[in-house]
DNA sequence: TAATTAATGTAGGGGTCACTACATAAAAGC
DNA sequence: GCTTTTATGTAGTGACCCCTACATTAATTA
């Protein structure tokens, strides 16, 4: 029984909310959060002013809504890659490979959503960006911590300085054989860097 | 026979140019460009906007005057790191941890004035950034590339990578200490990197 | 059919942005 | 003293920003 449309009554909306985030995430991920515009979103759409604030609230509401969709769509699935059946280093590195090829998959949408984000001019967007980041280092962390307590912290750092520089050197025009070289070099230190 | 002022016709300046670019560089360092608007920049100067178009042309042009301000101010000293008479592998790992202490040394203007120069959303800033970023990656790159043909690009992406990666978490408030310890683990691959 | 509910389209508000027109002030050259 | 030159202060400009007031339209409910 899901919530059908919260009752159906008054006019009925002409655009679909979720194919709307879907376009704005489309959006963001291109340009980044301050270089959209809500002109840019509204016209990309094709609704006016006030369908986007009674549906979003507000363009941090709207990207916030995007930030959840992130989760099913582009966000690297932590759970299948931090195995626990395989090496702690095999998991990083193949993490890390992972960014390489996502951060280059779409020239014109390059690099990390949630990572770009961070670094936005917008507090609110900035502030939701950053906590599923934190998110994301903090099960990084978790997953390094179990076997390797002592270097859990260090490596974890090591690993998601890395994803943001693959991050901004993929906006930065590195393509892919570059991206996946890089991250391959870093990943062939995680072994002794655990041990360490 | 330096310029004196090419000719002092006219009623002389109340700021000093030379001033004005050293505070604005402390700006742009700590809020990035996007985020320093021009009122910013005339309110901390104590001039109004047209003594700031007279003397700089524009936002962008000042940012131009940053840029060439910066080689003798807050940029790695690349000379003086990668030296030809020690291991490129140690001069790299040097080179990182610079990197590391300088981003992270003043916590109000953390990370690289000119790797965020980089990422901004003015074009024409943004292009000045990059032609001095590319020139700096250059210098690494040849640096390399003298005694490691085979892996300079890679090894040089590498390293650009993670100061990239290091100027990004200095600006999230990753301190001295993990920064550190994150240049140190990324510099401990070199000697490998090189080789292979 | 009438009342209620909700989303729409038109039009614009208040603010900030980078930037400038113009008259004035302060120096040097004649 | 008068002209020329340059920088200044006052006071804006148009463009764009995010967002909204308000009347209207289109659906459900009574």
């Amino acid at each position: 029984m899901i919530t059908n449309r919260s009752s159906t009554r008054g006019r009925p909306r002409r655009f679909d909310p979720d194919t709307a985030v879907a376009v704005a995430e489309r959006l963001f991920h291109a340009r980044g959060y301050d270089a959209v515009s809500v002109s840019d979103l509204t016209d990309a759409l094709g609704i006016n002013p006030p369908s986007f604030y009674a549906a979003f609230g507000s363009k941090a509401g709207l990207y916030a809504r995007v930030l959840d969709h992130w989760g099913g769509t582009g966000a690297i699935p932590l759970d299948q890659i931090l195995r626990e059946d395989v090496p702690v280093a095999d998991a990083l590195a193949a993490l890390l490979e992972e960014a390489a090829r996502r951060y280059a998959a779409d020239p014109e949408a390059a690099g990390c959503l949630v990572i770009e984000g961070t670094r936005c001019n917008d507090a609110d967007a900035r502030e939701a960006a950053c906590a599923l980041n934190r998110a994301a280092e903090d099960r990084i962390h978790d997953y390094i911590a179990a076997r390797y307590p002592a270097s859990a912290a260090s490596v974890a750092d090591y690993v998601s300085t890395t994803m943001s520089g693959l991050s901004a050197k993929a906006r930065n025009g590195h393509d892919l054989p570059r991206l996946l070289a890089t991250a391959r070099l870093a990943g062939g230190t995680l072994a002794q860097a655990l041990a360490g």
